[in-house]
DNA sequence: ATGAAAGCGCTAACAG
DNA sequence: CTGTTAGCGCTTTCAT
């Protein structure tokens, strides 16, 4: 060790150690403005021979610009969103910019502590998913003067600009090409979360769309907690015990649908004939299964992608002109082998 | 709006809303000192008219103290990581302190980029995943005056604390299991990465349990990338057209085990009678399989949150008396359906 | 119970 | 190219 003291060491121990202002010290090691070659090397050698860490908070303050982004997601035992922060952090890899995360679990009350947290600590900007929020969040988030990217839905008014999906159309969407394939007698399963906006809106959208072919949902059964691979074969098991005429089986999630898939694969029913079965997600878990499940992308890669890159722009230009756009992305159906297609 | 410039509110706005000295809105703000409940009201309401959002930069600079926790861990996607993150969560939500999630991809430049900008914010602590680390972040580490908790394993000597499992007894625990069940042609499935020490751990274990028992691996393949259960499906596959007269796979994660089980079953195989098989971590995923794969939980729930206890308690007393101690947590092996047990 | 002064460690803005 | 002077917005400490 270095110093005796406990005391983290400041720009002014590099001065010292290197005999150069303090000023010139923080020029070098922010690569700033002209430095000669030889006091360059001589505070680098300091600093990095001392330890020298740079204290942000002192920066921060100093120069009133903090390079975070607060992420803000309900979960990370989604993979959903793991995923979109992967691509959210590939984008801004190439910046200055770094993400920080925050988990909501879906809670209105806990998204308003975690947003009053991250937005003290005065970032840069804020890509929160979802547009649902309470009027705290809402008052919070337009009063701290940053960007603000709403992600993965659409359906909504978002506070300044939405990067996602229409979930209603999703289901609609779904709904339409059930039908098409000639199913009637079609049974829904999925989370009891009534905070899932977006499972919510896709199962709005998704009766919505059976509605106007005059068909009904025959059965529905919802679930909460455990293992979703679990879950989905108990429900199906339920669901089909009470149902038995059932032809089609939508599944608010991949996991459920793949749990279901498993099920019925062991029960020797014909899949897709007897019973057609659809998810939503398109996970890559799926590739691994016996059959590839019906299922849609929810375009998580380009939701983060796209949600960093307007950020990005944003804080490029004061005015970058995309203040309050909204970004609907297409989600695809991949029809994969348990629906049927004529 | 309240305001018309885009400036963040201050301590001194608040002030002047509601004619109260800054100092005395900052200690209503920090619930801290005597303040009458009169003037607490009016400063209450003044703050909360406004919108006022704490400048934590500057709350830290002054007080020197930072309430946040770096946790750095190689990856979001394994789902084992979430794992800890969220019993971290738990056990930090009953105090003032605050995770910020830092990811290293398996990628030790990666993470002494990570763990310097963490520190360049001055946390509290740091919890960091896996004992191996370059030079230069183990002299961070020490060099940062803050506690350090190595977690998930403890093979190895670390910088000040470390809480987890001993990979390598894994391993050995699993060989001995297999072959008292009397299995003998035993073939090894798992990762490519040469950066994932508790996996190779967990290799280097096994080969050397099964060695004094005068037993060699008959067969193995590694992978990378990919779905995992697409992976485990094909490996499988391939291993047993090279090496029919397996008897055993060892998988060193339940992905890939849990892949091979489906393509077993597909094929007729009998399991365990035939062929036995194990995975490593216990993820809940097993629990809707077909059958239940045999594994070995990797206890994350339970170093997480022992990790954020000893945190805790270190921040608390100067010299808490646990500087320096290692937590070796002790895993147990869960037959599962698909491990013979006589 | 409240206020005034000083300064946390750094950087913007200017001088030289 | 390098140094000096003022703060950034808050909290500590010490008065009152």
């Amino acid at each position: 060790m270095t110093s005796d003291t406990n005391r983290p060491l400041t720009l002014r121990d590099v001065s010292e150690a290197s005999g150069v202002s303090e000023m010139t010290v923080s020029r070098v090691l922010r690569n700033r403005g002209d430095v000669s070659a030889a006091t360059r090397e001589k505070v680098l050698a300091a600093a990095k021979q001392l330890g020298y860490v740079p204290n942000k908070i002192a920066g921060a303050l100093a120069s009133q610009r903090v390079n975070l982004v607060a992420v803000i997601i309900p979960s990370l035992s989604n993979m959903v969103f793991p995923e979109v922060m992967s691509a959210i952090s590939a984008v801004l890899e190439d910046t200055e910019l770094q993400p920080v995360v925050g988990v909501t679990d879906y809670m209105p009350e806990k998204e308003e502590r975690v947003l009053f947290e991250m937005l003290s600590w005065r970032p840069s900007g804020v890509i929160i998913a979802g547009v649902e929020h309470s009027d705290a969040s809402r008052a919070m988030l337009k009063a701290s003067g940053i960007p603000v990217i709403e992600i993965m839905d659409t359906d909504g008014k978002p506070v300044d600009c939405a990067v996602g999906i229409s979930h209603r159309r999703a289901g609609r969407q779904m709904a339409q090409a059930i039908l098409k394939q000639g199913y009637e007698n079609i049974g829904f399963m999925g989370t009891k979360m009534p905070l899932d906006h977006r499972a919510r809106k896709r199962f709005e959208g998704f009766t919505e769309a059976l509605a106007k072919e005059g068909v009904e949902i025959m059965d529905q059964e919802f679930y909460s907690g455990g293992s979703a691979l679990a879950k989905g074969r108990e429900m199906t098991q339920t669901m089909l015990e009470r149902s038995p005429d059932l032809d089609f089986l939508y599944y608010s999630n991949d996991m459920i649908g793949a749990g279901g898939l498993l099920w019925l694969l062991e029960q020797g029913i014909d899949v897709p004939g007897q019973i057609g079965l659809a998810g939503f997600n398109g996970v890559e878990l799926l590739q691994g299964l016996p059959r590839k499940l019906a299922t849609m992308d929810s375009c998580r890669r380009e939701i983060g992608e796209k949600a960093a890159q307007i950020l990005i722009e944003r804080l490029g230009q004061e005015d970058a002109g995309n203040s309050g756009q909204i970004v609907e992305l297409s989600p695809k159906i991949s029809f994969g082998d348990t629906l049927k297609r004529y």
